[in-house]
DNA sequence: TGAATAGTACGTCACTCGGC
DNA sequence: GCCGAGTGACGTACTATTCA
């Protein structure tokens, strides 16, 4: 593994890789935040090899086409392994805070999500006692299921289920819904003709077709709920954004209040 | 204005996990 | 152990944006 500068390796400059003999032409090289290790494509001026290279702290490392495909494959296996779905996340999150504002629950219901949710005109307050404090900074949940500020600025859009949990309306999720076919796609033959070689051919070919379709809609549910679990993480920012300087301005408060009785 | 690039959506494959 | 659901990764197509 031949290693390479990084400040000698810009986006569309010519590089001689020294003791490999070849000379590159680096295509991309994305280091976003400076992250650990980074992918970048590289394409060969003298030869048809393709070669990767991997960031980490001040240089580059590059790599043969084969231990790049070993150590994504490592990689690839290693975050299968670690990681839990969108939905387990979720619930396990909206559990852990006791229902914190900003945390949409994943159920079985969600791909029926245009249930009309009740709404409520509420105060969040800092101590999560329900009571707004004096100088302290109050979001109000209209009946729209906006979330405001007081200077009237649109923060984030909310409903409250009838557990009392904040739930993104449905309105604001992107509406999904599960294809019940009434009609097989395109070359799905749905009748079998066992028994001879090509009834089995066909027998097998409908089971691969039925078994994309279901896989395609699961992909597409998937990504939506990717999509809602995102947007449940923003909004969890901006609420905790908004409880921060709730609780940053009360403290500054009570430090004023502090310090007139002191004086 | 056309090429390059970025962003997004979709289909498919490979794999894990949980229920039976 | 088998099977179905869920999901990450990848490739592809399409659209929007940027830039020379």
């Amino acid at each position: 593994m031949d290693m390479v500068n990084d400040s000698e390796v810009t986006q569309g400059q010519q590089t001689d890789l020294g003791d490999t003999g070849q000379n590159i032409s680096v295509v991309h090289v994305a280091i976003p935040n400076q992250a650990v290790q980074v992918q970048s494509v590289i394409q060969p001026t003298s030869q048809p090899s393709v070669i990767h290279t991997t960031h980490q702290g001040n240089t580059i490392h590059v790599v043969t086409e084969d231990e790049f495909e070993e150590a994504e494959g490592k990689k690839r296996r290693e975050i299968l392994n670690r990681r839990p779905s969108y939905r387990k996340i979720l619930n396990e999150l909206s559990s852990d805070t006791g229902g914190i504002s900003g945390m949409t629950k994943i159920t079985e219901e969600d791909s029926n999500s245009s249930q009309e949710v009740p709404t409520h005109t509420i105060q969040i307050a800092s101590h999560g006692d329900g009571i707004p404090h004096t100088g302290v900074q109050t979001l109000t949940m209209s009946n729209t299921g906006l979330v405001t500020s007081p200077g009237g600025a649109t923060i984030v859009q909310y409903a409250q289920g009838p557990d009392g949990q904040f739930f993104i309306p449905a309105t604001n999720v992107q509406a999904y819904q599960i294809a019940t076919p009434t009609s097989l796609p395109q070359g799905v033959v749905m009748t079998t003709a066992m028994g001879s070689p090509q009834g089995v051919g066909e027998e097998a070919s409908r089971k691969r077709e039925l078994r994309l379709l279901k896989n395609r809609e699961a992909a597409s549910e998937c990504r939506r709920k990717k999509k809602e679990y995102i947007k449940c993480l923003e909004n969890r920012v901006a609420v905790l954004e908004n409880q921060n300087k709730t609780l940053m301005e009360e403290l500054k408060s009570l430090k004023e209040l502090y310090c007139q009785k002191d004086a």
